[in-house]
DNA sequence: TATGAATGAGACTTCATTCAT
DNA sequence: CATGAATGAAGTCTCATTCAT
């Protein structure tokens, strides 16, 4: 882990990924399933091996390392959920005037909730690595922050001007929002990743409503 | 791990806890801090013992299992979170007549965030394996959320009845205050175990404040 | 290793020799760079064909075996160096009628070492392989002395003959000999590969002078 | 290889020598064959394991690593070869005034080669290694050197001074007879290590002989 | 002819656990 | 109680070799 620059290894990554072999695929698939079930520590390379239906070899052919599956897992993912996120949803949202703040984050956390319910369990392994990885959470920590704060920060204070927000630092504001809506993910992706079946609308609407009102009554 | 029930575990647990050998303590401190560093899943044996200058076969000597251990450490704590917080905090706040729904929500932090603060380690060791481990998870999370969120619920309807909380339902108030505060314990002890100067008084306040009154203007 | 005898290996290389793709030769080259430098056990062949831009397969097309392209690295040096040593320097020397033994051992040392120069790695490769495989030690060794040697005996004895050498038994003296002159290129190419700019004429001159002479003064 | 200094490695390594079990022993003599057989990377730890009598674990138990084990082998025969032969060997034969330079060889070539007769297998094993390894002849070599040559060197000197050796640099003497007894050394312990029921006596005899006066009659 | 994906045997190593002392 | 040597299953990884393209 921890291969320097995880930016550097993002982009070695992309240039890497010439045609993907239909084992190479499998391994990838089957890697994904088992990391996020049961963890990368716990997770043997006999274990994919067997259940991809490969021989163990061909993953350390394609992969080298065991550490680097879990990167050609991770990377793409962080690579999609940062910068599209930056662009794509901040861009979008900010440049077409959406109305009010409440109207920009429930565009955000829709294509959010979207996004990782696609890649729920890439998601997980991404959740659980983070904390279980000390290597990985020097590397991806500062990076998520960089990249996602920094925008959370010019729409906050775009708002702020406009008055629709209350009038503390934009650091406190993201230190609660930043938690409740990990927290939230976290909670309803990896914690209870069976309990999928609620309504998203209303559970949308409630974390809004909580996020711009809070809990007192009038 | 999964040794049947949790809660027998803990009785079992509690039971065995005779005396403590110096060597035991020493061992158990160890593997804390090992796991907490590490997780369990990256610490061997060996290391502990070699970290708490005890032979190897001490440890199994006293907890036969590497899971027993990580239960001998982990138990004590869930056995001391849950029920301490069920009876002393909210007994003691519910009896004392605790004014307003702000000044509970204080107590209930400032006590939860201390009690924490005292058992980092064991915390981080907690969340991690929680999120790590499918066994664990099974074990802990029922018996966590049915423990803390029905008196929860017993403190939010008795608000609302005071008329000084929302009128939504109370299992979609506990949706969003608990990964609120989780996350914020979360990101506070575990992912930025290190950033821990903050100015406590302040940021309990801002929670509160932002728990209560979310983000909007006036 | 030890297909049998290694002199109908050589005759069986000789014909395969047919005509060398590009790719042969570039193979056989890197081989031979490789295996001076890191020795034959610990080169692999994906290795060579990395450094030789062919694709694995492309080696194994060739030759077979890794055993296989050892031996076809060695095998024409083998060829080279015993039958030229015994027919062309032995041949040529003797029946020129060279004067002293020493004007002969000036001759045969001068060859040598130029053949040797000239084939450097390959030299570093026999030896080191000699002395590490057991097939192969058991295979060559025998090749090497039957040859050798016997043309060796015949110039001792003629020049024992003419009374320019001491009158012990040939075996004896073959027995210095040999370990000298092969302990000096041993030293000289293997052992010290880098430090290869000695006054060579110099270097000849003492060695001649100490294997007639000895150390004694006067 | 190559822990940075190997004289380091030696101390550590007498250091860790406390008690040697009957299982360690067994690995230790097993290995020694074994690696003078085959060579070190022609033999594997399963190998070693077997032959030992002894699971694989109790190897990596007691040396941690293969390259360990071969250290463990190589390093006490260097501390035993060296400083013994720099103190004992040239300082008795220094100061008791052994008459002339050829009894000074025979004292020398006498010990050294019952010495190398004891430990003939691991005298392979670092011949072999020597040439085979490139880490280990960078830090053995000049280990070598510079404390065999420097003595070697005061000795000449000595025996330069009253005249019995030829007037040439000690430095040349000293690359003629190194190669000499080295190369001898090699091909009656390594090459040939079955055909060891020579004439001892006659053997040195003859090499003394050659040594002094060379090949020339009269 | 050349390729390179795929293989599986086997290499080195780690580790939880047992047991005689 | 405590030790630490011993174990062997399992883990990660390497590599010569095969084979369809």
């Amino acid at each position: 882990m921890s291969k320097g620059n995880l930016l550097d290894a993002i982009i070695a990554q992309t240039k890497l990924t010439k045609k993907q072999t239909d084992k190479q695929q499998k391994i990838v698939e089957t890697a994904i399933k088992l990391f996020a079930e049961k963890g990368y520590a716990n997770t043997s390379t006999s274990e994919i091996a067997k259940a991809a239906m490969v021989a163990e070899g061909t993953i350390f052919r394609h992969y080298g390392t065991k550490d680097n599956l879990l990167l050609s897992v991770i990377l793409p993912f962080i690579k999609d959920s940062i910068p599209t996120m930056a662009e794509e949803v901040f861009g979008e949202i900010m440049s077409k005037n959406i109305g009010c703040f409440e109207d920009f984050l429930r565009a955000l956390l829709t294509n959010r909730i979207h996004f990782i319910n696609e890649n729920r369990e890439i998601f997980q392994i991404v959740v659980k690595e983070l904390l279980y990885s000390d290597e990985l959470r020097k590397d991806l920590l500062p990076f998520f922050t960089k990249n996602i704060l920094h925008q959370i920060s010019k729409v906050i204070n775009l708002y702020k001007k406009r008055g629709e927000l209350i009038d503390i630092p934009s650091s406190t504001i993201q230190r609660m929002i930043f938690p409740l809506i990990g927290g939230y993910f976290v909670s309803r992706f990896v914690l209870q990743p069976d309990n999928l079946d609620l309504d998203e609308e209303a559970e949308i609407g409630n974390l809004i409503r909580f996020i711009m009102d809070g809990l007192r009554k009038e």
